[in-house]
RNA sequence: UGAGCGGGCUGGAUGGCUGCGGCGGCGUUGGCCGACGAGGAAAGUCCGAGCUCCAUAGGGCAGGGUGCCGGGUAAUCCCCGGUGGAGGCGACUCCAAGGAAAGUGCAACAGAAAGAAACCGCGUCUGCAGGACGUAAGGAUGGAAAGGCGAGGUAAGAGCUCACCAGCGGCCUGGCGACUUGUCCGCUAUGUAAACCCCACCUGGAGCAAGAUUGCGGGGAGAGCGGGGCGGCCCGUCCCAUUCCCCAAUAAUCGCUUGAGCCCUCUGGCAACAGGGGGCCUAGAUAGAUAGCCAUUCUCGACAGAACUCGGCUUACAGGCUCGACUCACAGA
RNA sequence: GGAGAGAUAUCGAAGUGGUCAUAACGGGCCGCACUGGAAAUGCGGUGUACCCUACCGGGUACCGCGGGUUCGAAUCCCGCUCUCUCCG
């Protein structure tokens, strides 16, 4: 899990970064990005609608994204605020596969750094 | 041995590393340690309550609900025990099961006629291509045709009379009661109340996004015999008048978990349940906590995630365990 | 989390106990007419599944799904499924 200071925390923000930012997308997820904040700061939400799936698999979908994501944390360019949409077809797909299609997008979106695997 | 019936329980396990949530303790900016951390349905939101605000929720009407009887309960459309009906060889299961003799409506098509019926037929009279009267035994229609069947009776017929049977009402017997027994008396009334309705009982409205407190901002009305609340109407009643009303996806804190609670046991009761004694504390988030990786193992794991809290109902569910002085069939003693 | 509404043909919809869905009415689609060609207009046709039939054609079922009440249900009652709206 993440700690709560990189979670996005208020629907406020979540409007921002829909509405601000720019996304891409592969068949499990949709990222949304929008640059802001301090410097440092690094802050990401997850978003799973109801067609994934009933409340079992939209938490298991949201726990694995989480999961994923503080794996790649420390490869992340800071200074952003994400969100990640999982799409239906994450209902079915597995941690690693749901994993490289997290570091896909952020490769794409030129967010992540170089560094240790 | 096989096939069934009725309950009850369970819903992968163990360990390691890295993590998450609130809580407690220690530190006192960032941390460290500890125990705890989803369900039997957490679901659907179909009932009933607590709680909060609207008046300390009050009367009438309307509307809504329930509907065999008795009991249980905080309460219910729930549960238990009985009555009646339906199904099954049986254990047992299922049933919105008051009133059609208070009144009204509806019953298409067919049929003469759908409730106090005359088309054909039958009989009598008239004296005739027909008409009048009587008649519900027969024909035909329909889901349903005026209780069934036999005998007497008659012009022909008819519960008109009688026997048996069926149903309804009364009386008697038993039962708190639904209901029931009867060799008694009267009657023969179509179906529909998940049509209006009648009877009995219950029912104010909204919902934790309720609501309370604190703080920031915006807009409007303003000396009004009126305005506002009690979201159907009337009554009744309360509040306001130098303040009142409205808007906001503005924020924080509270509401937020100890409760008709769970476990064991005794007593009363056929039971639901009630009472006494002892023990226990068991999620409380707010983009919303259980995950990732690895190892071992088994029968390879169903339906599925708390959001104010309980009691029920309904629906979904791989498999496994268990109880019964439960049933049937076959075989043996 | 809570409160409510709806589901009828390809689409929008009417029908609210019989005869009666001729699935009305409107849009779309197809064909014909008009035109040099089109648009507009007019006329006709047009659901799915199963069954019968050599052909013409005909029959039955389907009103989201499953039960119930009734002689009879798209309509009344109960239980599910899906879709949509509102509440800070």
């Amino acid at each position: 899990m993440l700690a709560k200071a990189y979670r996005l925390q208020r629907n406020s923000e979540f409007r921002y970064v829909y509405a601000r930012g720019r996304s891409a997308a592969t068949p499990l997820l949709s990222l949304v990005q929008v640059k802001s904040g301090p410097p440092g700061c690094l802050r990401v939400g997850f978003s799973v609608s109801k067609k994934v799936g009933g409340a079992v698999v939209r938490n298991r979908v949201k726990r694995r994204l989480r999961a994923a994501f503080r794996e790649l944390l420390p490869q992340v360019t800071p200074g952003r605020k994400l969100i990640f949409v999982a799409r239906p077809a994450a209902a079915e797909a597995d941690y690693d596969k749901l994993r490289r299609d997290m570091r896909g997008l952020l490769r794409r979106a030129k967010l992540l750094r170089p560094g240790p695997q």
